[in-house]
DNA sequence: AGGCCACTTTACGTTAACGTAAACTTCCCC
DNA sequence: GGGGAAGTTTACGTTAACGTAAAGTGGCCT
């Protein structure tokens, strides 16, 4: 079996646990781009990509424009040298802000272990008190 | 020179570069508890903390509740066995949250290498093709 | 033919996280 | 004592990212 190529609107958002209404928004927003059968959307495995390009983006607090951002970094458009130097400086700063949220999560997961420590030691106080 | 002891609105604001609106609609969340001198607002080194993660937080796309929460967890309220149990289900679930985000953010670079290296492929070709 | 999905469009509603403006007090400076 | 500068409260405005409801279309089943 090889990867489907099409796929439906209800499809997609069984697969990835979203709404309809949230898959039609991202094509106003410019994010996704299905083709029509009659007046029904019908999706490409690039699509599909991109929503979870989309997804993936919000779990790391991208707002749906950035996540734009990113899709159109794939999509090499038949591009000037302007755009391709934009472009590149885009990647760029993505990657800054990649390795600072990196910085983030390790600072936050030490926080949380000082706060697992402080809480388990107050149980085994709560503990030494009971009789 | 010790570390300051308290803190003015705007020299915080100053500092992490962001607006006294915003300190002032935080401490509306519950999030910061300046005590006041007169009407004026004086911040602890615990505040500078929690707004330091707040901000910590909003870089990773958490919401105020959640950072809420995330200070929460460093005050070791006279809690009960319940509270601490439930205290601990979170700081799992954030481990949970953060560990999705590294993955997240790996893939993301990978992402960002392959369009990089269509980028300058696609500029090497143009140059190519210049005379 | 009737009924039920899954799909569609249109449009108004909602929440979070502030921005922005207005009107006021306090302190300091010259 | 007039005027900044920095603080305050109150309140309405704004944007992003959908939710929700209404009303219609098309296919398929029995």
């Amino acid at each position: 079996m090889t990867l489907k190529q099409s796929y439906g609107i209800g499809e997609l958002a069984r697969e990835f646990d979203v709404t309809t209404r949230t898959i039609r928004f991202y094509e106003d927003q410019g994010l996704l781009t299905p083709r029509r059968r009659g007046q029904t959307r019908i999706y490409s495995p690039a699509d599909r990509i991109a929503l979870k390009l989309i997804l993936r983006g919000k779990r790391l607090g991208f707002s749906l424009a950035e996540s734009g951002d990113l899709i159109r970094l794939y999509q090499p458009t038949g591009d000037n040298r302007q755009q391709l130097g934009a472009l590149l400086e885009k990647i760029d700063e993505k990657r800054t802000q990649l390795r600072q949220q990196l910085v983030d999560i390790e600072i936050m997961q030490q926080d949380l272990d000082v706060a697992e420590e402080r809480a388990k030691q107050a149980l085994k106080e709560l503990e030494e008190s009971d009789v």
